[in-house]
DNA sequence: AATGAATGAGACTTCATTCAT
DNA sequence: CATGAATGAAGTCTCATTCAT
C-alpha cells in the first residue's frame, strides 16, 4: 500500500534529522508509524534501505521544485537564476534538518546510495546551470568564470543556510539571505551595461 | 604519554574519517594504534570524548595555521584576506577527510563538545573578519554588505573544497579553485579605484 | 507472557541464591531459562531490575502467608502469634537461601529497592505487631516492653534460621527451633494468670 | 612493613563498608590507602584476600575485646553474660558497617574463608556459652533451654542491631536496646529464687 | 497484510592482575 | 620497595532482523 509506504517513510524522516540514523531503531521507527516493526521489512529491505528512501525523497523534493520554479519565471537569465537559487533556500528552509541529514549520512550509505545522491543533486542543479549559460551566452554575465564555479557556489551558499544556521539566524531572515547572497552574485558575475 | 595520546588519536581520526563514528570500534582504534582496548580508556574517558578530541584537533589545526599565515602576510586587507582564505582551503585540502568528519558527527557530540566547536569555528574566523572590516575601512570594500555574510561565505567555500570534492577535483586544481572564488569575491565588494 | 516472566525470574532467583547477584551473568540466567539473553531485557530493564524482582518476589511471598495463616488460626493472640511466627519461619526455611539473598543483595539495590524492601518487611510484620499489642490489651502479655521490640525479635529469630543455618541444623529441627523460641518469648512475656 | 599492611587494609575496610565488595576496585583501594595498585600485591595475593583479611580483621576484633571484657567482669554468670553481651552490641555498633560487611560478602569468599569466618565466630561466642552453662550449673537459669539456642539468640540480637539498624534507631538508643534486650532473655531463662 | 516474541552478534566499558622500570 | 602503563577477558546491554502465527 502506498499509503503505510509514506507513513514509514514520514516516520523514518522524522526520527533520523533529529537524532541521526544510528540513533534511531527501527522499533521507534514503528512505533512513531503506528505499526509494528516486522511491517517495515515488507516496505523495505533493511535499516540502510530505509535510510537511502529518505534521503532520495528529499532529494527528489529539491529536484521537483527548483526547475519547477524556474520554469513557472520569465525569460530572463538573472531572473531566471535568482528565482531557482530563491526556491532552493526556501526548501532547505523549511526542512533544514533534512539537508542536514543528507550532509550527515551520504557516508552511512553504500556506494550506489552515494552515487543516485550524487545524480540527483546534479540533476536539480542543471536548470541553474543553463541559466548562468544562457546569460552569458546573452553578453549579461562574464565570461570570465566557470558555469560549475558558480552554480557550485549557489548550491554551496543555499546548503550553508542550513549547515550554518545557528550562526545566520540571529543576523539574517532567509529574505535578507537569499537577496544579499544573490546581490553578492551579481556584482561578480553582470557584464556592465 | 603525550606520545600516546597522540598515537590513538591519529588511529581514531584515520578510521572514523574513512568510516564515520558509529562504524569505527573502540577495538579497531586499538588495534590500528597497536595497543589494547583497554589503554584507550585511560586517555579519552568514552568513545565520544575520543571522537571529541579528534575534532577539536582538527579545528585547532585550522585555528594555529590561518591566523598565523595572515599575520604574516602583509598589511593590505585584500592580500591578507587571499592569505587567510588561501591557508584555510590548504589546511583542509591537506586532509580534506577531517573537515567532512566535522560536519558529519558534529550532532554525535554532546551539547559541551557542539559548543566547543563552535567557538572554535568563530575563533578561526575571526582574522578573516578582521581583514574585511579593515577593508572596508581603508574604503577598498564597499560598506553594501554585512561583513559576517562575506565571511561566512568564504568558510564555507573553503570547506565547499572537501564537501563536494568529488565534484569539484575534475574540474580544478585547488590552486584554480583558490583563484577563481577570491575573484569572485573581489569583483563583488571591491571598490573601483 | 506472564509465563516467560515467571521462568525468568526463577532462573534468576535459583543463581543469585547459589552464588550470589555479582557472579551470575545475564548470559548464565539466559541459559538456565532455555532462552536468549535479549528476551530477558524485554521484560526487566536491567540486571538491578532482575534482582529487584527476585527479592520483592521472596518479600510478597512472606507478605502473602504470613497474615493469612494468622487470620486462619484462632482468635487467642499467643496462639495468633505463635501461628505467624511458625508460618513465617517455614516459609524461610523452605527457600533459606531466598532469604540470605535478600539481605546480602540490599545494598546492591537503588535506594527505591531498598525503600520497597522495607515497606514489605514492615507490613509483613505487621500483623505480628497487632497479635503482640492484643495480647498486653487483653492483659495476657506484659507491659514491660516495647511491642516493636518484640517483633523485632520474631523477625530476627525467623530469619536467623536462614542465616545461621549452618550452625542450627545440627542441633536443631526446625519444629525444635520454633517451639523453643516461641518458649523462650512467652516466658518472657507472658503475665501469669 | 606492618604499617603499609594496616593502611591498605583500613582503606579497603572503609570503601567495602561502604559500597561493597564488588564495587571497589583496587584502584580506589590504592588511591585512598595513598600508594600504587601494585603494591597491593606486595601485601595481598589478589582481591579476594583482601577482602578476607578485612572481614578477618573485624571478627578478631570480636573475638579480642568480648572474651577479655567478660572476664573483666565479675564473677556472677549473669553478670559476665550481661557484660559480654553489652560489649558485642558496642562493638558492632561502633562499626555496624562492619558486621554487615561480613554478612553481605561471607559468600564472595572461598570455602576456606568461610570456614574461617565461621571459626572465628563460635571462638567468639564461647564464653558466652561458658557464661550461660555456668548460669545452669549454678542453677541460676533453667535447664529448659539449650544453652547453644540462648547463645545463638544474644549473637543475633547483637547483630540485630546492624543489621536493622534503620528501623531501631528511631526508637532505641544502644543503651536501652541492650538493656530490655537483656531483659527480656533473662526473664526466660532465670530461675526464680 | 500484520504482529511482536525471539534471536544473537557485537558494541562499549571496567577492572583484576602483571611486569618492566 | 614502589610505580603505573598495559593487558584482555568478561560483563551488560542494544538492536537489526527473522519467522511462526
Amino acid at each position: 500500500m502506498r499509503r503505510r509506504h509514506r507513513e514509514i517513510l514520514d516516520a523514518a524522516a522524522h526520527l533520523m534529522q533529529e537524532s541521526g540514523y544510528h540513533a534511531v531503531s527501527m522499533q521507534s521507527v514503528a512505533d512513531r508509524a503506528g505499526i509494528s516493526v516486522g511491517l517495515i521489512y515488507q516496505y523495505f529491505n533493511n535499516k540502510e534501505a530505509l535510510l537511502r528512501a529518505v534521503v532520495v525523497d528529499i532529494l527528489e523534493d529539491f529536484h521537483e521544485r527548483v526547475p519547477a520554479a524556474m520554469e513557472r519565471s520569465g525569460g530572463d537569465p538573472a531572473e531566471r537564476l535568482l528565482c531557482g537559487f530563491r526556491t532552493f533556500c526556501e526548501v532547505i528552509a523549511a526542512k533544514p534538518e533534512a539537508t542536514v541529514l543528507a550532509y550527515r549520512e551520504s557516508k552511512t550509505l553504500s556506494r550506489e546510495g552515494r552515487d543516485q545522491m550524487k545524480d540527483l543533486e546534479i540533476k536539480t542543479s542543471l536548470p541553474l546551470k543553463r541559466a548562468v549559460i544562457d546569460g552569458i551566452e546573452a553578453g549579461l554575465f562574464t565570461e570570465d568564470f566557470n558555469p560549475d564555479l558558480v552554480v557550485h557556489n549557489l548550491v554551496l551558499v543555499a546548503h550553508g543556510w542550513a549547515l550554518k544556521h545557528w550562526n545566520l539566524a540571529p543576523t539574517f531572515s532567509l529574505e535578507e539571505y537569499v537577496g544579499q547572497q544573490f546581490e553578492l552574485l551579481l556584482r561578480a558575475i553582470r557584464v556592465p551595461a
